[in-house]
DNA sequence: TTAATGGCCGTACCATAGTACGGGGGCAAG
DNA sequence: CTTGCCCCCGTACTATGGTACGGCCATTAA
């Protein structure tokens, strides 16, 4: 097999087979001693499925590398594969995360677009030219009169997805004025009248949720 | 106003400023007869941070470039920008539509992976090298004797990290033999002993946990 | 035998969004 | 008046995943 052979049958360019040899993650195959072209094993179409396939998951060729690397080490186990993907998977819901955001942001600008007229009118400029928050910015958490602060400890909160679930449970309990829920640090600030609900009411109704939760502090 | 300044005011590095005025997207102030610095207007930094919000918006530099000559352009109007608003949103849901199948691909490997073992039992690694298919295919559902599956509509699960809430309530319910939760259809599959367990209470044990759930069908 | 593919190899280039570096000069405070 | 921070400018480099080009040689089909 020539290195021809070898990308049509995987469907790549002649050149990507070239660069992953370069990169190191393909064995280029000794040219023969009279000059001839270079004999590639069908185990090289293989690998490099399994380069494209890795691809499509969402690894890096650096990470396919690791990959790779891993496969023919034999200090290495199954585990050490799901490690790898888990990272990945998390990291895959960061991306999302972080595209819904930008999703919200855009789709809340487009609703408060009149959607024609002359720019002095456009909203959406408008923000981009005047407003610091409010974009991605984070919700500033301004004590009222006679509130507290409970800052609870939030555990099993995979993404923001479930933040926006634990903000809405605590936001529907009496008493709460407002929230800010962060997957990060695994903590939700809770602004509350601490005459209408108390703290481990607070995580009690979280846990409901399906969340482990506490309370991290209680303060003015 | 030094370029500094302007750095600092908006949050970002001298060079940064520097690059965009390369770009063409910020005017560089001339420099002055007698060869000091360059002063910079306040309205650079207006413009510095309008980049900035963009970008956060999921805008390129080059798509910035347009909205920034757009808002000088006379010939201009609010639906211009509200366009390009558009095209940005569907864009940015093309991309998360694209990193969910990277996620459900990911996921479903996971979930047939032992997650120990030597590297001959890696079913993640098996999937790279052997299956051209498979890793955005779905899931196939066997069905065992006596036992029902009921599909659940769930709404309000952001992630996976929700699924697996909604997989944990589910499979601690009574007869409830399996399940499988999907993120992105909104739906959830029990193979559940119909003697030991409505659909009505298994949708009723979702709910407790969050979200909406109502029964989409029942079958053997 | 000869022309047409195809392989080999090094280098350079694409987009994206910056960051780094080095040599020179300016400016302001101690 | 000098020290140290800041600015200016050009160039080069980072990461990511390739693509392209040019000159040369090998192979193969007509």
């Amino acid at each position: 097999m020539t290195i021809g052979k070898v990308a049509k049958a995987v469907g790549v360019g002649v050149e990507t087979i070239r660069f992953y040899e370069r990169r190191g993650l393909l064995d280029q195959p000794p040219r023969p001693e009279d000059g001839g072209y270079r004999v590639y094993p069908d185990e090289a179409v293989r690998r490099v499925q399994f380069i494209r396939r890795a691809q499509e998951l969402g690894f890096s060729l650096r990470e396919i590398t690791e990959l790779l690397s891993l496969r023919s080490a034999h200090s290495a186990d199954a585990g050490d594969v799901r490690r790898r993907a888990t990272v990945k998977l998390q990291d895959v819901d960061r991306k999302i995360v972080r595209l819904q955001r930008i999703r919200q942001g855009l789709a809340t600008l487009l609703d408060r677009c009149p959607g024609a007229g002359p720019l002095q009118c456009c909203s959406i400029l408008d923000a981009l030219e005047q407003h610091d928050e409010g974009l991605s910015g984070e919700l500033t958490q301004q004590q009222e009169e006679g509130m507290q602060t409970v800052r609870l400890t939030i555990g099993g909160m995979h993404c923001e997805g479930c933040t926006e679930i634990v903000r809405q449970v605590l936001e529907q309990q009496p008493g709460v004025k407002g929230c800010s829920v962060s997957h990060e640090n695994g903590e939700a600030r809770v602004a509350v009248d601490a005459a209408l609900i108390s703290g481990e009411q607070l995580a009690e109704a979280v846990r409901g949720a399906g969340y482990s939760a506490s309370i991290a502090a209680e303060a003015d």
